[in-house]
DNA sequence: CCGGACACTGAAAGCGTTTTAACTTCCCCT
DNA sequence: AGGGGAAGTTAAAACGCTTTCAGTGTCCGG
């Protein structure tokens, strides 16, 4: 760093002609030894790269673009970066492309449809190489459409489409998949409160249309089969996501009926609001009521009681997207890639209060 | 989004000589209807823009701007992208440039200089015309050299630097700081502490160097000042940031010493780590001991019990970089602008235990 | 009826880089 | 001695767009 701009030009960028006039050679010399792209002796590519030091050289990343034909550029697109949960997807698919050199940038849709068509035509434009769409949407005809359109005008430019725990298209279509085992997850967790004893178990945060959510509650309903219980036993709760729904949600469902012993929250967030309203219902987790969540987030071990909940490793689900898109290039379109997920066990589960148990 | 792709050549982005071609028209006028820059007569105009949609014409974010000398990009680079912290200030960011149209890109350094260098290089060979640095450091000569690098290099280039909650720089260097006005806010805090009767009051979370604790510190000695405290009274463990380094030192204080009735954390992660801490040595809050955080983050209302802390709109800051670096382009150098901040009042403050007031 | 102002359009000159194809040398082999 | 590379280098052609400059007509006032 010391000794830089002792001759920089007031303003105005460097090109590289003016690298290549100062250690005396072409354009072309000075492209390769700056680039590594063909060898060029060690003596002219000293002279090179010295002269582009004393110059305070940066390259003209558009220029590059523009003949190399695109460039690394990944986008990642959530609904907002201050979810807990995409801000870890986005810092990994930010880790991974950073590792290969690649930048990464961010949109944030707000869950507009709008916003996030423009920010992927925006990304045509930019010529990204990859587009990662994260977070479960409603899966309807509108959603459908949208998706072949981006899978298709991306493919047609030679990027990858990418969808993190969304509806998965036809599979004709260009694009690939890479999500949690939802199911499987939501069947663990739901054990974990089957073995505690309990069998009135509500789940809070169904969202139909859903399909993390749906993958979720079917989870969750098989668990129960498995124990040989009826549906009618499956309580399911479609407030939603979010703090504020799950506190709303929990709070009405306590004043209507007390007869469950657990709550199965559809994520931490949702298990966060449950919480809240159970401690204001002047009840105690676990000794009243046993509570789950789903995700992990950071915080969730500093929840009171510390949260029992499924870890899903977000930010390996993005280096996932990345590191996969990447690898198949051609076997990509249309796979189906599935991530594990392990319960996470603290103390908001235990076994239901004497008088209650089934 | 209907009837598109029709016409779509196979593979190959479409070129705007092609979209000229269809329309009858030169890649001039092509250019003039399809931006909009030079006025074209409606009819023209019509088929060009025909042309165009019937081909799923992309303009190449290259080509144009390489001609068009840069391009309306904004950088902002935090240690890591899933501290909530962070995340919201992004999102302010990402926000006030979506506004005007501008791409936002992320770059996480994960408290890594090299990284950060690294990052800024690729922003200039990008042509960026912001960049924003977010996030406290500590202020050694590495770290002003460093500064007065990316000022110059950017200037030079046309673009601006601003840097948020970070030390300010020489004032003749050319970067703008945006702030929050952390000595008011911990100012104000700790007088909340102190009217609630409390005096032995310990500072949790310090981090010597670190511009925007020292400056929550010297907010706290003042309160106490002004109260008539004693300095010594003002009890400063420097554990540095985050939930980990609150839980720790935390737990180490309770086992020294009990004399205090509250703390005053860092922030509201440092909090959460303390609050744990408590309740893991059979203490209550805010019955034994008061606390009080700093930021508000999204979960501090859900902490048990829910935290008072300073809010601190961190979607604002990145808001009012981006607003403030682009409105006084000229008088920008230098500049040092703070933000308000205020305190949120919850539960996690209370009279201290009769026998332990001072 | 002519000169000029005006509206519209197109050919061409870049923007800064990479890359291709050609051109020197220089050396080794027959 | 002459031919065939190999190694090093360069002039020039892209890449896709915007913009300047000049060239059409067209319309108006004199």
């Amino acid at each position: 760093m010391r000794g830089m701009g002792n001759d920089m030009v007031s303003k105005g960028r460097v090109t590289i002609r003016e690298v290549a006039e100062r250690a005396g050679v072409s354009t072309a010399t000075a492209s390769r030894a700056l680039s590594g792209n063909h060898p060029v002796p060690a003596a002219t590519r000293a002279r090179v790269l010295r002269a582009a030091r004393d110059l305070d050289y940066v390259a003209n990343a558009h220029a590059r673009a523009l003949v190399g034909g695109g460039r690394k550029m990944a986008a990642v697109v959530v609904r907002q970066v201050t979810s807990p949960f995409y801000a870890q997807v986005a810092e990994g698919v930010e880790a991974e492309a950073a590792d290969r050199g690649w930048l990464c940038v961010v949109g944030a849709t707000g869950g507009d449809a709008q916003r996030e068509m423009e920010f992927v035509q925006l990304m045509r434009e930019e010529g990204a190489r990859l587009v990662i769409l994260v977070g479960g949407v409603v899966e309807d005809d509108a959603y459908r459409e949208r998706v072949a359109h981006y899978a298709h005008a991306l493919d047609s430019s030679g990027a990858r489409l990418v969808l993190c725990g969304r509806p998965a298209p036809d599979p004709d279509i260009p694009a690939l998949v890479v999500e949690f085992d939802n199911e499987a997850g939501a069947r663990a967790v739901t054990g974990h409160l089957l073995s505690a004893g309990h069998r009135r178990i509500v789940f809070l945060g169904g969202l139909p249309g859903n399909t993390a959510l749906d993958a979720r509650v079917a989870g969750y309903r098989a668990a129960l089969a498995e124990h040989g219980l009826p549906p009618e036993a499956a309580h399911v709760v479609d407030c939603g996501l979010g703090r504020a729904a799950g506190h709303r949600a929990m709070t009405e469902l306590l004043k209507r009926t007390r007869e469950f012993t657990a709550v199965f929250a559809g994520d931490d967030m949702v298990a966060a609001g449950a919480l809240r309203a159970i401690a204001d219902a002047g009840l105690s987790v676990p000794g009243d009521i046993s509570v789950v969540g789903y995700n992990d987030i950071p915080l969730a071990e500093d929840f009171n009681p510390p949260l029992t909940t499924v870890r899903t490793p977000a930010e390996e689900l993005g280096r996932a997207a990345v590191r996969i898109a990447l690898r198949d290039p051609e076997h990509a379109a249309g796979a189906h890639h599935l991530l594990g997920t392990h319960i996470v066990v603290r103390d908001s589960v235990g076994a239901p209060p004497p008088g209650r148990a089934l």
